[in-house]
DNA sequence: CGTGTAAGGAATTCTGACACG
DNA sequence: CGTGTAAGGAATTCTGACACG
């Protein structure tokens, strides 16, 4: 499942230009747990190309005036729409090849 | 074509971890001509997964104690092996579909 | 709440050079 | 030739804080 997209190996000064948001906001939003990068040996910050997206939807959301408590919410029940969501096709599985136990 | 793996963002700190590699090494190779980082504004050397991997091909080779002359001529050999390849594919086409100019 | 900024320190990266071989 | 290292400077990143609102 994980690829190079997953990878964190990106510093903040690259995902800032990549972003075009500020390295405050960046910290900022990793601060309201909106986002997670891993951190070298010595405590620089690294991120994915996945966070990188993330990063630009949070920009979308908090240019509409939505606050990051609030995007977090969101992000969270996407998260649980998608746990559902496999449950189902796996309920489904089970029951079409009458998996037991 | 171009996807994460070849997009320049990785620093050298990083590359060195990922690979294995001193930077000293990772500088000279490119000193000679083996590979190609990009560059921030100021100058910071900045490499792609395909970059990475390229070491580590570059790695081996060097382990074989092979020169990095000799690394070089066989890339560019390559190269030029994937341009006839993609020559000859080309020429197969346009003779199948009877392209004229 | 969200973001800017100045502050000081620590870690990173860069280049050119000397060393050895 | 290939790589290590010490050198000095410049740029990066980090944290905690103050500011405004």
């Amino acid at each position: 499942m994980s690829s190079y997209k997953d990878k964190k190996v990106i510093t903040i000064g690259i995902v800032s230009e990549l972003t075009g948001l500020s390295e405050r906001k960046i910290r900022y939003y990793e601060e309201r747990g909106l986002i997670f990068p891993e951190r070298t040996k010595r405590g620089t910050r690294k991120y994915s190309f996945t966070d990188i997206e993330l990063l630009l939807k949070i920009a979308d959301k908090r240019e509409e005036g939505i606050q990051t408590y609030e995007i977090k919410k969101d992000f969270i029940n996407e998260t649980k729409k998608k746990d559902i969501r496999d449950q189902m096709i796996r309920g489904q599985l089970n029951a079409h090849f009458n998996i037991r136990k």
